[in-house]
DNA sequence: TTGTACGCGTTATCAG
DNA sequence: CTGATAACGCGTACAA
């Protein structure tokens, strides 16, 4: 930047020219006859100046249609008033509810998020960490525990605090607002078994890197085990959180022999996948095999039969973390870790067994 | 800001103050033992810079886990390598697709993509369109055309180069990319009629600032029109984009006598909320009333009975905003309007009328 | 190849 | 209540 200011205001108004440049603050402190200070003040802090001046210069903002330049703000500031949120996709609904609820708490406190993708790739999330943090953010958000320690490395580093959702963090050190995936997937491997199912499958997603999938799977694992039963290859598959990976992955499992009764899938993607794949085979679900799910997204509804699944609790989530975020920011003292309940909705999907095993005493 | 140089270094390494800082250019400097000039070339031009000296920077910046100052950056630049897109709702499904697709292309050219919502509220999007503006985005994604002027002035005195995704401008003076919604409409309601039907009802997208759920309805009815039908109320409803509404909205028509024997839906949730309706009623689809819908997202393969649809080529759709955009921004020549096809997915919710009418002639 | 010095647009202190 | 002015962190002409 070396051009000389009378220079560049030539620039500017030059018709030749094709670049415009947006009006700054002093360009409204001209307009209005006042200094940029009384500018700057009048757009922050409208009563510490006279209503006569605050009009004057509200009338030059509308005029000049001035924006103020956020980076310079941020700069002078120190505060960005954002907060960003690094989510592993937009592709499916699973954590759309979920951000929607963040960011109409968050907008309501005049704060913006911002929001990057990771594709479950936690190298991609440590580089949109990293991008966010270079905006200045004054809060993230990210989704569940699992991740290399340089990233918390990284996040420690710049101090901006930080909450993990969808998994509560227990023990651990970080502040979290989640529900606990294990005991949910358990209670609802049990409701299963309650159905009289002893022949079980699962479709997981990829649980390298991802928590919640990978506790979904211990819960599973560990309501069967109480019972004597076990999960393993080829009875368990895991899948990308995709229609047509639970189609795929479905077809597989129905192969098997014995056949299970039932697939228990980890989330309502898959299950809505594994319900369609059934279908192109021809079996019937539920009567032939039962499929349940996990989320409680849109989709469980509208997929026939509709899906029996882990009602999550999206939107208090995405509140809930909102709420925790500003508390840090604004630094009161705020509780660690949020845990909050989830439920099992029934819908037609899980039927009862219907060739019931005989009993086994 | 009146804190001087000197205050500030010590608070920063205060054992006692919580508030940590970001290192900046010249703490990796000096631990490199070079000027910030030096550091800053490093990072933006290596090839500029001794070997040496890089390997030197490179591991200072390592060393303190640096992050560069994206508003300083962008100021000190005038380039913010950053678009920023403006849809309605992230809550459906409706825009996740073309959006992921916009950021996957733009991200492979180095260039970070910014989401915000307008919740379908023009004002809301004019703030959310000054907000990305402040933040000094390289250009602009905006869904549909209809919006205020105000907006457009807006743009226009930002020199920020924008797209229009979801219709064609055809003559209009904006660049965009989208497909001709009254068209794929009326093709639509063609293929309806061609499957007998006759009396025809409509659960229509709100209109109001919506061109696409206008023209999709202006398609709707042109097609009807040719054969000397009509749409009125109450056979056509406006309905928000949501399952609820669209089971809310079915069951107004079905009470309706004569009864339509279809039911032509704006757009994919509302026809599978119109089925969920349905089924409560106890009404089967597509045996008693048929039901389509429009855009082609994942729920249309899921409803049961899965949708006839228009198919939207959303992918496409989003990368070629992405290099439109990409074009305009590097000042390379590029075409003002893409249209692209759509098709229509017949699946088995539409049917055959049962109880054809008497041929008229 | 490297260092010096200034400007980018805003906020905030301090003096009027 | 208002104005002058020093930061904020970075990029870049220009000099060395």
């Amino acid at each position: 930047m070396h051009r000389r200011r009378s220079a560049q205001v030539a620039e500017r108004n030059s018709v030749i020219d094709r670049k415009k440049t947006r009006p700054t603050l002093s360009d409204v402190a001209r307009l209005a006859g006042v200094s940029t200070a009384t500018v700057s003040r009048t757009l922050t802090r409208p009563a510490t100046v006279s209503r006569e001046t605050r009009e004057r210069v509200n009338a030059a903002v509308q005029e000049l249609g001035y924006v103020p330049n956020f980076g310079a703000r941020a700069l002078a500031s120190n505060r960005s008033n954002t907060v960003g949120a690094v989510i592993p996709t937009m592709e499916n609904a699973i954590f759309a509810r979920g951000l929607q609820a963040l960011e109409e708490t968050l907008s309501a406190n005049g704060i913006t998020l911002l929001v990057a993708t990771s594709h479950y790739d936690v190298d991609a999330e440590a580089g949109q960490v990293r991008t966010l943090l270079g905006r200045g953010i004054d809060g993230l958000v990210l989704i569940g525990e699992a991740r290399p320690q340089s990233t918390y490395d990284l996040l420690a580093r710049s101090g901006v605090p930080y909450v993990l959702v969808w998994n509560p963090n227990g023990d651990g050190p970080h502040c979290s607002v989640g529900f606990d995936n294990r005991a949910a997937a358990r209670t609802m491997t049990e409701e299963v078994l309650a159905h009289g199912h002893r022949r079980v499958a699962m479709i997981a997603g990829v649980t390298e890197w991802n928590d919640r999938a990978a506790e979904r799977v211990a819960g599973v694992r560990g309501a069967l085990e109480a019972l004597g039963l076990d999960l393993e290859r080829p009875y368990i598959v895991e899948a990308a959180y995709s229609l047509e990976a639970g189609a795929e992955a479905v077809k597989g499992l129905a192969r098997l022999n014995p056949r299970p009764t039932v697939i228990i899938c980890g989330n309502d993607v898959l299950a809505a996948g594994a319900i369609l794949g059934l279908r192109e085979l021809g079996i019937a679900v539920p009567d032939a095999i039962s499929v349940v799910g996990y989320d409680d997204i849109d989709l469980a509804e509208v997929a026939t039969p509709a899906l029996t699944t882990v009602h999550v609790p999206h939107r208090r989530m995405g509140k809930a973390a909102a709420e925790l975020l500003l508390g840090m920011i604004g630094n009161v003292e705020v509780r660690r870790n949020v845990v909050l309940e989830t439920s099992i909705t029934l819908r037609s999907s899980l039927a009862r067994v219907a060739d019931a095993e005989p009993p086994v005493w």
